[in-house]
RNA sequence: GGUGACGUGGCCGAGUGGCUAGGCAAGGGUCUGCAAAACCCUGUACGACGGUUCGAAUCCGUCCGUCACCUCCA
């Protein structure tokens, strides 16, 4: 059976349904960052949005290709001033103090690519069918601004190749922001470059000799403008024209409305069919920023604690990130990541249980098969209604709970309750970790620690010795560890630094 | 100044005209030497004021409040 997958189109402000330009085949762009610090939790409730669209693309059997980018060279912070040391985000990071390390900037674009990708897989996104990189397309950029001069789309001034905004009489489509007297209103405290024809045009190319990051262009040594990697590249790898552009929200101006005016001048089609905007993630109710002292990267919170982390499960900050619909400002707070940790740990329980069952479980009657296909049908339901992930969740919740109030689950039981996590996860990605934890050095010392007291205090239970029982879990909580009596004898794990 | 959002019980959050969303936290209980986990029970909310309607959290209007973007940003 056909499924149908509606997603909210900023462009036309309505929820639309996604129908491939190629039947079955979905073209997907969604705009990567800029390689110049560690990525924090914003920037992956963005990617995650993307993930979670080849995921549930991928579930109603679509093929995608989808393509993200790496920023890896330096942009201006303002693009009226020429690139003078110091204007440039790479730039600043690497004069920065963390930058002392770094050999040159590109060790520092190589070096936070690969964090990037570490933590990309930590939170458990998958990886895009392709992974460009700005730096690595050049020629195609040049060739695009040599094609917009020609076609009168573009201009050169003495520093600078400036995109015409005027000749694309449908600019401020996608923002709302149509009238040049506005944007006029909007740059007024900015340094305005006197060769400039209109306000609104921003720079293809900016010649600039001296940048640490150059290539060499017809028009000399210099380096292109931010708009063009994405538009070339999503050309390059996606075509014409693609099915769906994804981004967070302030991309939408001047980003996304920039990319359209090129890629349409270039080609004369509509760019992308669909744009998907992820909104902003605010931490205990403000903005997130360093100043704020509320500003989070992955590695804050996932990383062990003797590593300067917080130890928490990368799922269940995938599963926070989740917990809010992309649509929607998120609040990301330490009481909500508290809740989702214990989500996770249900989802844990279940596999074991669903574990046991398959091992010791006997052939008996299947009493689970149904309930969890019509859970499940409801979480790619919302899925599939614009990525209503709240809702997704609520039904594995349900879904948990339903299995946990079984104490054995028979064979078939356990191979129902194996296929729903497997679907579950292979929609949301919360189930299996696809990275561990990185091991705390001395683990195991510390482990065997643990095992010696844990083994006493049995032995002291045995003797109904509880007093020494007792002050033997009171040691072991002052070690950070809680200890559980089953009937499988007891276990231990480490207590989250949440609780 | 321009543009675009959002306001649901202690908290998170679904729900676009009528039927208990779900979860967390809290209280009570079962289980346990004590715990933990798990399970069971309890809790009736929709910013304000008008309007439409037999009936509105849901539609319309006004107001109040919160937030974001306007060439650094996911």
């Amino acid at each position: 059976m056909a499924r149908q997958f509606h997603l909210y189109n900023s462009l036309s402000r309505e929820t639309e349904t996604v129908e491939p330009l190629h039947d079955g085949h979905l073209q997907f762009y969604s705009c990567g960052p800029t390689v110049y610090s560690y990525a924090h939790i914003g920037n992956f409730r963005s990617f995650l949005t993307a993930d979670l669209i080849f995921r549930t693309a991928k579930s109603i059997g679509w093929e995608v290709t989808y393509a993200t980018n790496i920023t890896d060279v330096g942009h201006l912070t303002d693009d009226d001033l020429t690139g003078t040391t110091g204007e440039d985000r790479m730039v600043q990071a690497l004069q920065s103090k963390e930058g002392e390390r770094f050999a040159n900037i590109w060790d520092l674009a190589r070096y936070y690519t690969l964090v990037l990708q570490e933590d990309w897989r930590s939170l458990n996104l998958l990886e895009p069918t392709v992974r460009p990189r700005a730096s690595e397309h050049m020629r195609e950029q040049i060739k695009a601004i040599e094609q917009l001069l020609k076609s009168g789309h573009a201009y050169e001034t003495s520093n600078t190749i400036y995109f015409s905004v005027p000749s694309f009489p449908a600019y401020g489509r996608l923002s709302g922001n149509e009238a040049a007297e506005d944007l006029e209103q909007g740059v007024r405290d900015v340094v305005h470059d006197p060769e400039k024809q209109d306000p609104r045009d921003f720079a293809l190319w900016k010649k600039d000799d001296s940048h640490l990051m150059q290539w060499h262009s017809p028009w000399g040594w210099g380096f292109p403008g931010w708009h063009l990697e994405c538009s070339v590249m999503a050309q390059t790898y996606l075509g014409d024209e693609i099915d769906i552009h994804a981004g967070g929200e302030d991309l939408i101006f001047p980003h996304h409305e920039c990319e359209i005016a090129q890629t349409e001048c270039l080609t004369g089609k509509t760019f992308a069919r669909k744009w998907v905007h992820t909104r902003f993630l605010q931490v205990e109710g403000k903005k997130m920023s360093k100043s704020a002292g509320n500003f989070y990267t992955v590695r804050d919170l996932v990383l062990p604690e003797s590593e300067g982390g917080r130890g928490i499960d990368p799922l269940a900050v995938r599963m926070t990130l989740l917990s809010g619909h992309y649509r929607k400002p998120f609040n990301f707070t330490f009481e909500t990541l508290k809740t989702n940790v214990r989500h996770r740990q249900r989802f844990d329980d279940v596999v074991a249980l669903a574990e046991s069952g398959l091992e010791n479980g006997e052939n008996g009657q299947n009493e689970l098969s149904g309930s969890l296909t019509a859970l499940f049908e409801r979480t790619l339901s919302a899925m599939l209604d614009d990525l209503n992930t709240p809702e997704a969740l609520a039904a594995t919740f349900e879904a948990t709970k339903l299995v946990l109030k079984h104490e054995h689950l028979s064979k078939d039981s356990a191979a129902s309750v194996i296929r729903w996590l497997d679907n579950t996860n292979d929609l949301l990605g919360i189930v299996y970790p696809h990275a561990p934890l990185k091991t705390e050095s001395g683990d195991e010392s510390f482990a065997a620690e643990v095992d010696a007291l844990v083994a006493a205090r049995t032995q002291a239970r045995e003797a109904d010795d509880f007093t020494r029982a007792d002050e033997l879990r009171d040691e072991l909580t002052s070690l950070g560890v809680e200890v559980m009596d089953t009937p499988d004898g007891p276990k231990w794990k480490r207590r989250s630094t949440l609780s």
